[in-house]
DNA sequence: CATGCTGATGATAGCGCAATCATTACGCTT
DNA sequence: AAGCGTAATGATTGCGCTATCATCAGCATG
């Protein structure tokens, strides 16, 4: 307790001051005051407890209980420039997807200090550039944003920002930074060929809210019936509005309707849409797998327990978040990575719902 | 460089300097040095633009676009102390539940041009406490945090806060401020109470991860049941680990073999394990509804779609999400709110899995 | 023409904290 | 015993912005 230091008396007026409004909030100096110590000292046993004394430490940390004190983030940023917030922008809450992936960087970004601020751009581009806006102005110290559409504007920004910046779902050819996710080409791709090859022959596509990664997929689809010579345009059904497993079946019921029902095969972008199939073939007596061959994408839980189970493509949605986060992390640390871009595959999970053999 | 300041010339050297090096961030000196006003005008153009004549705006606005000025945030929350962010606190971020209601959350929030900063607390009271001292340094402007377990510092520091905070999910007896939410009790008894009115007499119950609201779920249950004299300890199997669709199956399994098969129907503290326990049933053979009823609790999209369809408990998550956030935003205002305290009410979705008449 | 008012703009100070550079006390070396 | 290094602590300053008050021009009023 007690330490003066100029010449006179001035012994501790303020401090009992302060306390008595128990409104005010609390500061370090108001910490600092109780404890008889200097703010730095106060800042430094919050910061690098080891800098400091252990008598001293214990001491200011007994007034900073008693007194509640809990540090401002705002000055502490400002005058540190060290905002310890990581800014994540996805393209939708409610998409599982997504969800997935934010664990993977909550997990990771929580453990390591990180705070995450995280933005919603709904799939829109121009709302992603005023959301990133948003995220630069919290000055985070880190990205991660979900793929690579951004506009102009916004792409100029994130060069400028000079911070760790990792685009995550699909894979870039030219990212702005960082890069970790899949080829939802292949995967499309590697899903026909996966019916093709259990003899399914005419093979329809359902989609909903075609974002880039579901219009790869889609692309890889395409191609894989071409190269077969079995694409047919009116095969494909999509709609803009977002997916879920109520779309599914109204799509399958469409697919079934505009194709008079010749289709034994259907991939489907995702697997709510798929399950919705499943269910509405089922409502129509169509059998799964041996009429009609169902295929998702995600490999959500339900997948592998739904009768039939159901064939999907499993990605590493929550390791996909690991992965971002902690390849930023390490470039913060200054630690090398291997590499700016990460490949992180897909595997085709191989069920009933598609095993006609 | 160049860059003088004392006395003599000093015309606008800075300015030019400052553009050259386009590392250096940009403040609001810059934008203000180079469209030539003070930098409280730039300020206000940002925060108050009808304050600034229509000329000044423009071309103050001009220079921001051009140098790609972003404001700084923190020093803007240091020096108005208003953050514009807005804390939550989810128990768990892969459970469809808490997303829901966060995607009413941002919804709202983010239209009323608040920023929400979102933490995990894992269930955990521990947890949580840290959570909130992590978002109250961040200065929020109001806090919404889950149910009312939260330990007695953490109590502590919400009280001190002084900021509108909503407690969400449940309703409690004595919330901190404000209270969103429904009653779980009440809802599990009625579940019970319609399963006996469809001719099922002996109810088992499962749940995973049980957090105060599903044991509320469960104490409903138990109630119904013992006014009827049909309460049986054993008909109960739970597990602390989350839940999940096969987790639903392996405790569906372990109750029939537990009980040998003579419960009849099944009260499934979320959709999550009703859905498992269903599809289990339909390999074991256990016809859906004839032989065993099955009624989950959140109404997800699923429980409409399957086969049979599932019986369920609709909440408005997403309601419940918004409820919250436009009561902060009134508080905010200044304007009245009708209650402190809002019941969001459930309604009990009869479907196929629990209708044997 | 003095007065007061309004609207637009600016100068200054300070928000709460940490970077930076002192300062001090206490050893240890030679 | 002088010099030096080190560990612990403090004083000062400034991060980028906005609150507050001041200033000033323009204009209507009687």
């Amino acid at each position: 307790m007690l330490a003066k230091n100029n010449s006179q008396v001035q012994i501790l007026p303020m401090r009992t001051a302060k306390k008595r409004s128990s409104d005010k909030k609390i500061t370090l100096v108001d910490v600092a005051d109780a404890s008889g110590v200097s703010a730095i000292t106060v800042s430094r046993v919050i910061n690098q407890p080891e800098k400091v004394s252990e008598s001293l430490r214990i001491q200011v940390q007994k007034a900073i209980d008693s007194l509640g004190y809990i540090p401002n983030q705002h000055a502490s940023s400002l005058a540190s420039s060290k905002s310890r917030v990581i800014g994540v922008a996805i393209p939708s809450l409610s998409n599982i997807v997504f969800t997935e992936v934010l664990r993977g960087i909550y997990e990771v970004m929580g453990a390591a200090g990180y705070k995450v601020l995280l933005v919603d751009t709904h799939y829109s581009p121009l709302e992603e550039e005023k959301m990133v806006r948003t995220l630069l102005s919290q000055s985070p110290e880190g990205l991660i944003i979900t793929g690579g559409d951004q506009t102009k504007a916004c792409q100029n920004f994130l060069h400028k920002a000079r911070i760790p910046i990792v685009q995550i779902m699909e894979l870039l050819a030219d990212p702005i930074d960082m890069n970790v996710g899949f080829a939802h080409g292949r995967a499309g791709f590697d899903v026909v060929k996966h019916l093709l090859g259990q003899g399914y022959e005419r093979i329809g596509f359902i989609g909903a809210r075609m974002d880039p990664r579901v219009q790869q997929r889609m692309q890889g689809y395409k191609l894989a019936l071409e190269q077969v010579g079995k694409f047919e345009k009116n095969y494909i059904v999509t709609t803009p509005e977002p997916s879920s497993i109520g779309v599914g079946g109204e799509l399958f019921k469409s697919l079934m309707a505009s194709t008079n029902g010749v289709v034994d095969a259907v991939f489907c972008v995702n697997d709510d849409l798929a399950l919705g199939a499943l269910f509405e073939a089922q409502r129509m007596n169509i059998r799964v797998p041996q009429d009609m061959a169902i295929c998702g994408f995600n490999d959500i839980e339900a997948a592998e327990y739904v009768n039939p189970s159901l064939t999907s493509v499993s990605v590493g949605r929550y390791e996909m978040g690991v992965k971002a986060s902690e390849m930023i992390i390490r470039v913060l640390n200054e630690k090398p990575i291997e590499s700016k871009k990460v490949d992180m595959g897909y595997e085709i999970k191989k069920r009933a719902s598609t095993s006609r053999l």
